[in-house]
RNA sequence: GCCGGAGUAGCUCAGUGGUAGAGCAAUCGCCUCGUAAGCGAUAGGUCGCGAGUUCAAUCCUCGCCUCCGGCUCCA
């Protein structure tokens, strides 16, 4: 039998003909690989046969593509459990998602959580029992033999033998055939466990997967939810299974932590803790108040904000909450948008509807005179509140609401200015950005949707246009096909917080249908009439979304400059009150927000009540530092320093503020309690 | 909207077919204190809303409301 000369990982590697990867890599001395990469392409099991001249690179279970893998063959565990206990169970796919996988069921009673730990015991059988994972190649008749009383499955196939249908990747690659997956109980498994040797479950699967379900080493299920199949709400609802699988029980408990410090950072926990703000029911779904607290931050947000594109030249303008329906007739809104606006107010006459954009507005103040080539670029800044239709059951505090702000702005410009203007746009997004402590950036370039106005070629300007601006801000970017909105393509910048989770915030878009729309117009400077450019741009997004986002970023220990209360005095025993209202007066004085403490409660108490509220400096006087016209400082570390000079302190203060740092002055260490 | 889960004091939660309890918060009193909970007392509930079953419902049944998780990643 001729050799087989391989690279594997680089090194290469001679050996005998039909050998598996799984041999070649025993023999190159690699153990910790589950399955392959051949030729940069195709990922193939350990079972498979490489071929003279392949590259192989190993998959290490601990990397994204391998936690893939695992996740993948334990929804196949899943599977098998559940139609193992649920007789008559139909089941539809499994694939891993990020930190997890799921599968659908169709059942015919919703799964209990009893159902779910029941569940999870049969997979932990299956996973002791060791069954193998074999791959099988079978033609679509004989699959649709397998699968015959199992009409997901069918569908599939029958997708699959269509053709790729949609760009799917349903087909391996290496010819028309179906592949599954059987997996068979080893003699070595336990018998005990129930699970018998021989055939235990088969499913159809492009694959690849472990070897064999012994090398789970850690899964949980999470939690059951519904799901339409396909997606699609036209379709009957099926019953998903959440789980988590990792490389070891270590990596679960990592993954387990992360869950919890998100759900202690979650902002609907922390508004309500920090007293920031509410969703009355009384109100409404998706419309908060802000409390006192809430609005100090919010103003310290937008004051910042206004600055900033003060600095930038934007101009501040201001627009009603309601208008005609004439209005978004022109804009088009109705006819696009109109599943996401409240419905229609009828008074006099004519009919009014709560504006779901602040587009149309700023428009109208363009069009309100002539304009010329020199009012251009002409940026218009509005925090302009909108009010849009969100499904119940998609709310989520205020990072999906119904009533919210955006920072939005409009710019006019002509065609030769565009390029520049998202230029500079982007880099002050950034800017602003940075200065609230956010760093780690992308950007998504989001092209022609399928459900678009306006013509290709206009697409394609816009498109070039913001690529354009993307390359010379040097951000790393990847290209969304098909996300654009249905009026315009868009730049999305994505931020990821302190824990790793990435949120969309800012848009950029360049909008091709409303100039023509509202046939707006500029005079140049040859005397002709031509039409503008128009930039739709939110940084924050939505002052309450980025809000929400802040507020988890930083777990709602707020830098000094955006803390509701940035000092609290404490008084060490009551006579010291009048003392600190002298001290709290000099800190309003330089624009603190600053509280006494005058509460009956001891020292310590105010001290833990100051801390669980998160605010940056405590400052604390007793009879030593009265006397020596001092106070002590107490930070949010947990650090002190006592016998400051009131002057000095009320300076450290302010200036802490004014600097807007991101960490307050003296926290080095996390000594946080809690 | 759809599927599931949950609604008991301001908050976090316990509880039972015979109309309810804890801790924290609140109020009052005592204590006057040097860096994360001093002590005591008081007050606070139509047990989400409506109907049904029952001698009797916070508990069982049905409907509704609100909140939470999911409905995007394609064998």
């Amino acid at each position: 039998m001729p050799d087989v000369r391989l690279t594997v990982d680089r090194t290469p590697h001679v050996v005998p003909a039909g050998a598996s990867v799984g041999d070649v890599l025993a023999g190159a001395g690699i153990t910790a690989a589950i399955a392959v990469r051949a030729n940069s392409e195709q990922l193939h099991d350990l079972s498979w046969v490489p071929e003279d001249g392949d590259r192989l690179e190993s998959v290490p279970m601990a990397t994204p593509e391998g936690r893939a893998i695992l996740r993948h063959s334990t929804a196949h565990v899943l599977a098998q459990a559940v139609t193992d206990l649920f007789a008559g169970a139909k089941f539809a796919i499994g694939p891993p998602v990020e930190n997890g996988f799921y599968y659908d069921f169709d059942v015919e009673r919703p799964f209990t959580p009893d159902d779910v730990e029941a569940i999870e015991r049969r997979m932990i059988e299956i996973i002791k029992a060791g069954q193998s994972f074999a791959r099988r190649r079978v033609d679509p008749d004989e699959a649709r033999g397998l699968f015959a009383d199992q009409p997901y499955k069918l569908e599939i196939i029958d997708r699959a033998t269509a053709g790729a249908v949609e760009g799917e990747e349903t087909v391996d690659a290496a010819g028309p055939d179906i592949t599954v997956y059987d997996n068979v109980g080893s003699k070595g498994g336990r018998a005990a466990a129930g699970v018998a040797p021989g055939l235990a479950f088969t499913d159809l699967c492009r694959g690849p997967h472990l070897p064999s379900t012994r090398q789970i080493p850690a899964f949980r299920l999470m939690r059951t939810a519904g799901a339409y199949w396909r997606g699609d709400e036209k379709n009957r609802m099926l019953q998903r299974i959440y789980g988590t699988a990792w490389e070891s029980k270590e990596a679960l408990a990592v993954h387990l932590r992360m869950l919890a410090e998100a759900e202690r950072r979650d902002h609907r926990r922390l508004g309500a803790e920090l007293d920031l703000f509410s969703f009355p029911t009384e109100i409404g779904g998706g419309l908060a108040v802000w409390h006192p607290k809430g609005g100090a931050v919010r103003r310290a947000m937008e004051d910042y904000s206004r600055a900033a594109h003060e600095r930038a030249g934007y101009e501040f303008v201001v627009t009603p909450h309601i208008a005609r329906s004439t209005l978004f007739e022109t804009s088009g809104h109705l006819q696009w948008y109109a599943d996401g606006m409240y419905p229609p107010m009828e008074l006099e006459g004519a009919t009014y509807y709560p504006k779901p954009m602040n587009c149309p507005g700023h428009i109208l103040i363009y069009k309100s005179r002539g304009r010329s080539y020199r009012d251009l670029p002409l940026r218009l800044f509005e925090f302009g509140t909108v009010y849009r239709y969100e499904k119940s059951g998609v709310l989520h505090g205020l990072t999906r609401a119904r009533g919210f702000t955006q920072d939005d702005s409009h710019i006019f410009c002509t065609p030769e200015q565009l390029a520049g203007e998202l230029t500079s746009l982007l880099a002050f997004v950034i800017g602003l950005l940075r200065d609230f402590g956010l760093t780690d950036f992308e950007a998504e370039l989001a092209t022609r949707p399928e459900r678009y106005v306006g013509e290709p070629a206009q697409w394609a300007e816009g498109e070039a246009a913001l690529r354009v601006a993307l390359e010379a801000s040097g951000l790393a970017y990847v290209v969304a096909a098909g996300e654009g909105a249905f009026y315009a393509p868009k730049i999305d910048v994505h931020i990821r917080d302190a824990i790793g989770r990435r949120w969309q915030l800012s848009t950029l878009q360049v909008d091709l249908q409303e100039p023509g729309r509202f046939d707006m117009e500029y005079q140049a400077a040859d005397n002709t009439r031509r039409r503008p450019y128009m930039i739709h741009r939110a940084l924050f997004g939505s002052v309450e979304r980025f809000f929400a986002i802040l507020l988890e970023h930083y777990a709602g220990a707020l830098p000094a400059w955006l803390a509701p209360v940035q000092v609290t005095m404490i008084p060490i025993a009551e006579r010291h009150v009048p003392y600190l209202r002298g001290v709290a007066e000099q800190l309003r004085e330089r624009g603190v927000r600053v509280e006494v403490d005058d509460s009956a409660e001891r020292m310590q108490k105010k001290i833990r009540n100051a801390q669980r509220q998160k605010v940056p400096f405590m400052l604390i006087a007793g009879d030593d530092d009265e006397t020596a016209g001092a106070i002590s400082f107490r930070y949010r570390s947990g650090e002190e320093r006592r016998g400051v000079p009131v002057d000095e302190a009320v300076s450290e203060v302010a200036e802490e503020i004014a600097s807007r740092r991101l960490v307050p002055l003296a926290v080095t260490a996390g000594a946080t309690h809690e």
